[in-house]
DNA sequence: AAGCGTCATTGATTGATGTCATTGCCGGCG
DNA sequence: CGCCGGCAATGACATCAATCAATGACGCTT
């Protein structure tokens, strides 16, 4: 299975808290159109950014990052729910997670609407609005979150003028690319065990990247959502989980999970039968 | 389901003939480098290339097609079976296929080798490379084949140049993107046959848009490869086949795929249940 | 505080698909 | 020319996961 595509840089981020649990949230649908509540988040640079090390920065020396900063025309804050794109509306600019969550989906010729990836703090969002000049998936957010925006017109600016932004800009879609890739490998996976194993791995590695606790999680989204992504029915997740803990794999308790047995866990997803 | 991203140019290519079935052909296991004999296509211009509509100069004016000859280092002749990258290889240059077939796969943590493409003339391979400076993934071609060498230094170069490459590149690894998330649509249909009719209709297309004969084709790949991409075992695919020529879909000879009812096979693609 | 909706868990059942095994076809090679 | 190996088709059987259904927990709304 290949990993979700991560620099080696290796982390010395302090744990940020698990990303203000949503006071506001709201609608049990998601909202038709993105806020734009300008936060306080005005000063807030790339260079000081706490994501830095996982995000767009990714290997760059410091001057590189100033002149990245200016691709940045707009960080906005987008409240659970809420719709940050959706399938067809007309591409403008990338985005890029600062804080939160959020979930990405497409929908079937036949009317399923299947979730494509987590996107979390530091991954872009809209890579594939580039190609047909209108986005080809829907991106949702799972909770309160932070998101910087990088207008299209800014990319092919910089990517023109600074040799190691445009470089930087070809790895960022490669390493979607990649990604992709592994989303794949999971849904060929053949025992559902061995997809919600493999889930659990990467989502542990990516907090773990990002200075969060590598044992416990909070999940953002709901069984049924998982489901869509591993290509499983919501129960047979939920039930994964069960037998998970049966057999002192994992604590789950609703969205918390605590994973006790980490090599355990790895090896479900390494054997193949 | 997304379709095979396809600009939406129509095609007035001739059909060429299929691709020389291989009188060379040979080893049953792929052989471990790619030949490298030049062939007598070096005259051979993107300009007057048959695949140019489908290609990289997809929608440019001529003057840029001009340009973007000058990406390409080398046009090299691939033999059936022959591996053109492979996994952890030293990325240097992105393919593009001129004439014939080839199958992209990756492995899976758990030793599956799951295909995640069969890339065909004017496609192109190798992006997943860019990321971390080594391939990803792995690229044999599946008859003699004819592919253009990208060497990455040069699109770097021209990128930087040319505003409108710059641009086309971007779309194309954007393409890519929409492509792969087209690949999860598939692994996440419900049904065997869902995903059987799916896998046709977009090979047709992608034939169609091409020049060849929309109704009939000569597969390249096993079963046991459809299998890989469709996430079912080869006998389900057998099965699924045999099913649809009873059912007066198709008929089915070997490699041979005659679509006798296509606008029926599209309702198997439509129809979620 | 009660009520409703969403989400999660669990059981029973069913059916599709994987696995194993056999047969036949075809092409290449000795 | 006949054997052998890869590929495809098909049957028997087992298994895993989808489906249907009921219940419970939690949080938000009124």
């Amino acid at each position: 299975m290949s990993d979700e595509p991560m620099p080696s840089a290796t982390l010395t981020v302090p744990p940020p808290p698990p990303a203000s649990a949503s006071a506001v949230a709201l609608a049990s649908s998601p909202t038709p159109l993105a806020l734009t509540v300008p936060p306080d988040t005005t000063r807030i640079t790339c260079a000081t950014c706490s994501v830095r090390q996982v995000c767009l920065p990714t290997g760059l020396p410091a001057a590189d990052v100033h002149q990245l900063e200016r691709m940045i025309s707009d960080r906005r804050q987008v409240a659970r729910n809420t719709v940050l794109f959706k399938a067809g509306d007309p591409f403008e600019a990338v985005y890029i997670v600062r804080t939160g969550f959020f979930k990405t989906s497409a929908s079937a010729e036949d009317g399923r609407d299947q979730v494509t990836g987590f996107p979390m703090a530091g991954e872009m969002l809209g890579l594939d609005g580039i190609f047909s000049g209108a986005y080809a998936s829907q991106a949702v957010a799972l909770e309160d979150s932070q998101i910087c925006v990088v207008p299209y017109g800014r990319i092919d600016d910089m990517t023109r003028e600074v040799d190691r932004l445009r470089r930087q800009f070809h790895r960022l879609m490669s390493r979607e690319i990649v990604r992709d890739q592994g989303v794949m490998m999971l849904l060929g996976a053949v025992r559902a065990e061995q997809r919600v194993a493999t889930f659990l791995i990467h989502l542990m590695r990516r907090l773990r990247a990002r200075g969060f606790s590598s044992s416990s999680v909070v999940l953002r989204m709901t069984r049924d959502e998982i489901g869509s992504y591993l290509g499983l029915s919501l129960e047979t997740v939920s039930r994964t989980f069960s037998r998970m803990q049966e057999d002192g794999l994992l604590e789950v308790r609703a969205r918390e999970v605590r994973v006790l047995k980490p090599r355990q866990l790895l090896q479900l997803v390494r054997r193949s039968a």
